[in-house]
DNA sequence: AGCACGCCGACT
DNA sequence: GTCGGCGTGCTC
C-alpha cells in the first residue's frame, strides 16, 4: 500500500509499505517500507531489521493492512540477488502454516535454510592459456601446457592435478604470463542426469507398472500414484522411468527418502541409471555444499534432488515430480517446531503446483492404502520379486514352547539356525530395536530402579560405555557400583535385553564367530557406512542391530534374519503400534533373501496368533490391513478422523491424567484421548520435567483445528502445568 | 525464534 | 560488592 507521510520540507511523499514474513512466530507478516529505488515483488528474499538484528525475510502477498503505527516502520535493508519464491511456493507455505497451525514465518524459514546462499555464488578464479610460452621449458611445464591446450579454463589445483604436477609449477607459468586469470561460473554440484543413460528393459509386472505410472506422470497434472510392491519387486526401476520422463519434459524432480544419510546405495543405483548422482539434501550436509545446492536448485542448475523431509521446502525453479520412497516411514514426520508429515505435504505441493506425486512402499501406511481404495490415489501393484531374488521363508518361534535358557533371550530354535547359517559361511542378522545393554536396571536388595532425574523414564544401561543413559532427554551418568538407595555393592541387576546384551549371549554361544553390533549410539553416519560396506563384503558372520539395519542396505550373504522380540512395540498405547510393527518387521525380514540362496526369517514372539505375526509369516497382509482400517474407522482415527498430539508437562502421571480428563470436558466433539508415556513425547520437547503425550482424535477437521487452536491460546498459563505442542496428522485434503 | 531486561544465589 | 542463572516480554 501507499502511505502518505510528510518529509522535512512539509511535502507529502509516498512510502510504499509491503508485508514481509520474518523468521519469528508472529501470527502474520510484518510491515516494512520499501526504500526509493528498490524493486521488490511478492516472493523477494530480503534482509530486514528486526529488533536489534538483521534477519532474512520474504516479501509476502497482499496489501499491507496499515495497522501498525507508521512511525514504527523500518526500511527493507536489501533485496538479495536471487530468484523470488514463486507464487506456488508461497501458496504452499501458507497452506502448510494454516494446516499445521504454525506461524507462517516459521514455515517460510524452512524454505530459507541456507545461511549465505541468497546472493549469487561468486565466480571462481580460473586459468586460461595465452600465446606466451616460458623461457625455459621443462617436462613438468610441458605436461601442464598440454593439459591446458584443450581451449578450456582450468582451476589452479585442477590443472596441477590433471598434469600430475604440484601447483607451484602452474604458479611459475602464471607468473611468466603463460596463463591469464579469468573468472568462470562456479561448477555445478552435480552433473546433469541423462534420462537415456542406461534405460533398462523392463519385463512382465514391472513393465506393466511402469506403463501405468508413465500414463499418470505424462499427463503432467496433479495425481497421486501409490506403488505398492514387495521388497525386491523392482519399485525403484519403475519410478526411475517416471523420473526419466519428467527430466525429458524439462522439469525438476524431488525424491524424498527417509534418513538419506544412510542411503549411499540408492545414490549409486541412481547414478547407474542416469549417469550422475542426484544432489543430496539432508541435515548432515557441509554448510558450503548446502548453500551451493540451495542456490542451484533455485536457479534450475540442479535437476534432481534426493533428500530428507526438509528437501520438500526447497524453492525449486520448476518442480515437476515428487517421489516419496518408503512413504510409510515415520521419519517423514517432523515433531519439533513445525509439525508436519512430509509425505502428505508432498501431496499438497503437487496439488498446488499441478504435478504428479508418486508414493512408494512395500508396506503402505493405512492412510495411503485407504486413499488408494477410495480412488484418491492410483494404486499400482508389483506383486512378485524378479530375477533370482527368492522370498525368504518366514516363520514364528513360539517363545512359550521354545523358551530361551535362563538369563538368555534367544530360543534354541533361533540359535540352531544361526549356527547353521554361519556354518555354511553365510551371515545372520539378529534384530532388536533396543539400544544399550538393558532397558531397566534395579537393585536386587532394595528394589531401587534407576530412573531419569529429569524426565522420569528408566535409565538404560550401556555396558560398552560404562554408562546409564536416558534415551529421552540425553541424561547420562557413570554406571554406579553401589545402589544409590541402600548402598549395597554389586547387587544391581539388568532387566530385559538390549543389543549389547544379545551380543554377549551370541558370543557365549558362538565364540569363534565375528560378531558386530550396529546401533546408532555406537557410531556416526560415516563410520556406519563403512561398517555396512564391510558387512556386505562378508567381514562379519553375525550382525546384531537396531532399527537402522532395516534401512536400505543389502547384504548378499545374509540368509538368516532373527527378530529377537517381535512383540516389542505392540503394547505402547500408540494407535499405530501394530501398523508400525508390521512395517518394521517386514522391512527387516526383507533384508534376507535377496540372493539366489535359500533364506529364512524367524520371529520370536509370545503371541504367534497376533495379526501382525500372521500377516508377516503368511506374506498376505490384506486381512491385517482390513482389520486396521476397520479399527481406525471405528475410532475416528486418520484417515477417517484427525489425530493431534498434545504434550502435557506435569509433575506426575496422575496430574497428566487429570489434565486429560479436563481436556476431554473442554472438547466435547473430540472422540478420544489417549495418554502415552514419556517415551512418546518427542525428544525436543523434554526439558527437565515429567512429560506425557496426549493423543487426541476427532472426526471433523474443523473441530480438531478449533480444539488445537484453543489449546494454544489457552496455553500454559491458565492450565497450570500443561504445555501444548502439536502434531497434526493429516487426513484427506483432496 | 532470538535477544534484552530484570531479579535473586555463589564467587573473584 | 559483581557474574550469571533463566522467567517475561518484545520485535514492523
Amino acid at each position: 500500500m501507499t502511505l502518505d507521510s510528510t518529509d522535512l520540507f512539509g511535502a507529502v511523499i509516498d512510502r510504499r509499505v509491503v508485508p514481509v514474513l520474518v523468521p519469528m512466530p508472529a501470527a502474520k507478516a510484518y510491515s516494512y517500507v520499501v526504500p526509493d529505488g528498490m524493486a521488490v515483488e511478492p516472493g523477494s528474499i530480503v534482509q530486514v531489521p528486526l529488533g536489534p538484528r538483521l534477519v532474512v525475510g520474504v516479501v509476502w502477498d497482499g496489501a499491507d493492512d496499515g495497522m501498525v503505527d507508521p512511525r514504527k516502520l523500518k526500511q527493507i535493508e536489501k533485496v538479495f540477488d536471487c530468484p523470488p519464491l514463486t507464487g506456488d511456493m508461497r501458496a504452499f507455505l501458507d497452506w502448510v502454516a494454516a494446516y499445521t497451525v504454525t506461524p507462517p514465518g516459521l514455515v517460510a524459514r524452512m524454505a530459507l535454510r541456507a545461511p549465505a546462499a541468497f546472493d549469487p555464488e561468486p565466480m571462481v578464479e580460473a586459468l586460461r592459456l595465452t600465446d606466451m610460452r616460458p623461457e625455459r621449458m621443462t617436462s613438468a611445464r610441458e605436461r601442464v601446457i598440454a593439459a591446458a591446450s584443450d581451449g578450456f579454463s582450468w582451476t589452479r589445483s585442477g590443472l596441477a592435478h590433471a598434469a600430475g604436477v604440484s601447483s607451484s609449477v602452474v604458479d611459475g607459468l602464471t607468473a611468466q604470463g603463460v596463463f591469464e586469470t579469468v573468472f568462470m561460473p562456479p561448477p555445478p554440484v552435480v552433473a546433469l542426469p541423462d534420462p537415456d543413460f542406461a534405460a533398462p528393459r523392463l519385463e512382465g509386472a514391472q513393465k506393466d507398472a511402469a506403463a501405468d505410472l508413465l500414463a499418470a506422470v505424462e499427463e503432467r497434472r496433479f495425481s497421486v500414484s501409490l506403488i505398492d510392491g514387495i521388497t525386491g519387486s523392482g519399485k525403484t526401476e519403475v519410478y526411475f522411468e517416471a523420473i526419466a520422463a519428467t527430466l525429458r519434459a524439462g522439469k525438476q524432480v524431488l525424491i524424498l527418502l527417509p534418513e538419506i544419510a544412510l542411503t549411499a546405495s540408492f545414490l549409486e543405483r541412481f547414478q547407474d541409471r542416469f549417469g550422475s548422482k542426484p544432489a543430496e539434501w539432508h541435515s548432515d550436509l557441509a554448510p558450503r555444499t548446502r548453500e551451493k545446492v540451495w542456490r542451484q536448485v533455485t536457479t534450475g542448475q540442479v535437476r534432481v534432488v534426493a533428500g530428507a523431509r526438509s528437501a520438500l521446502f526447497l524453492p525449486f525453479e520448476d518442480l515437476g515430480l515428487i517421489i516419496v520412497d518408503e512413504e510409510h516411514d515415520p521419519a517423514y514426520k517432523q515433531e519439533d517446531r513445525v509439525f508436519y508429515n512430509a509425505r502428505d505435504m508432498a501431496v499438497v505441493r503437487g496439488r498446488i503446483s499441478n504435478f504428479p506425486v508418486v508414493l512408494v512402499s512395500a508396506t503402505p501406511s493405512v492412510e495411503s492404502r485407504v486413499n488408494g481404495e477410495m480412488g484418491r490415489y492410483r494404486p499400482i501393484h508389483l506383486p512378485t520379486r524378479f530375477g533370482d531374488a527368492a522370498l525368504p521363508h518366514l516363520g514364528v518361534v513360539d517363545m512359550r514352547r521354545h523358551p530361551p535358557e535362563r538369563g538368555g533371550f534367544l530360543s534354541p530354535v533361533l540359535l540352531d539356525q544361526v549356527g547353521k547359517a554361519i556354518g555354511r559361511g553365510e551371515q545372520a542378522l539378529l534384530f532388536l530395536n533396543r539400544r544399550g545393554y538393558a532397558p531397566l536396571t534395579l537393585c536386587r536388595v532394595c528394589g531401587h530402579r534407576f530412573q531419569c532425574p529429569d524426565c522420569s523414564s528408566w535409565l538404560v544401561e550401556h555396558r560398552f560405555r560404562g554408562q546409564i543413559q536416558c534415551h529421552h532427554c540425553g541424561y547420562s551418568e557413570r554406571t554406579p557400583e553401589a545402589c544409590p538407595e541402600c548402598g549395597t555393592l554389586d547387587h544391581l541387576v539388568a532387566c530385559g535385553p538390549g543389543v549389547e546384551r544379545i551380543a554377549e549371549e551370541v558370543e557365549r554361544h558362538f565364540p569363534e564367530a565375528r560378531t558386530i553390533v550396529l546401533s546408532s549410539d555406537l557410531m556416526g553416519v560415516k563410520r556406519l557406512r563403512l561398517e555396512l560396506e564391510a558387512i556386505a563384503r562378508g567381514e562379519a558372520d553375525i550382525v546384531i542391530g537396531t532399527q537402522l539395519v532395516a534401512k536400505g542396505h543389502n547384504f548378499p550373504m545374509m540368509t538368516l534374519v532373527g527378530i529377537v522380540d517381535a512383540d516389542l512395540g505392540l503394547a505402547n498405547g500408540d494407535p499405530r503400534a501394530a501398523e508400525r510393527t508390521f512395517q518394521l518387521l517386514s522391512q527387516v525380514t526383507g533384508r534376507a533373501g535377496r540372493t539366489g540362496l535359500k533364506s529364512l526369517g524367524l520371529l520370536q514372539t509370545y503371541q504367534p496368533q497376533h495379526p501382525v505375526m500372521q500377516a508377516i509369516v503368511s506374506g498376505d497382509s490384506d486381512a491385517f490391513y482390513e482389520r486396521e482400517i476397520n479399527e481406525r474407522e471405528r475410532a475416528a482415527l486418520p484417515p477417517f478422523g484427525r489425530l493431534a498430539s498434545i504434550i502435557v508437562s506435569a509433575d506426575s502421571r496422575n496430574d497428566a491424567e487429570g489434565h486429560a480428563r479436563g481436556l476431554r470436558m473442554a472438547a466435547p466433539r473430540v472422540d478420544g484421548i489417549a495418554i502415552l508415556g514419556p517415551a512418546e513425547a518427542p525428544l525436543a520437547l523434554i526439558r527437565g520435567r515429567h512429560r506425557f503425550r496426549l493423543l487426541v482424535h476427532g472426526r471433523r477437521n474443523s473441530d480438531m483445528q478449533a480444539f488445537v487452536k484453543a489449546m494454544i491460546a489457552g496455553g500454559p498459563k491458565e492450565r497450570g502445568s500443561i504445555s501444548v505442542q502439536l502434531d497434526i496428522d493429516p487426513q484427506s485434503f483432496l
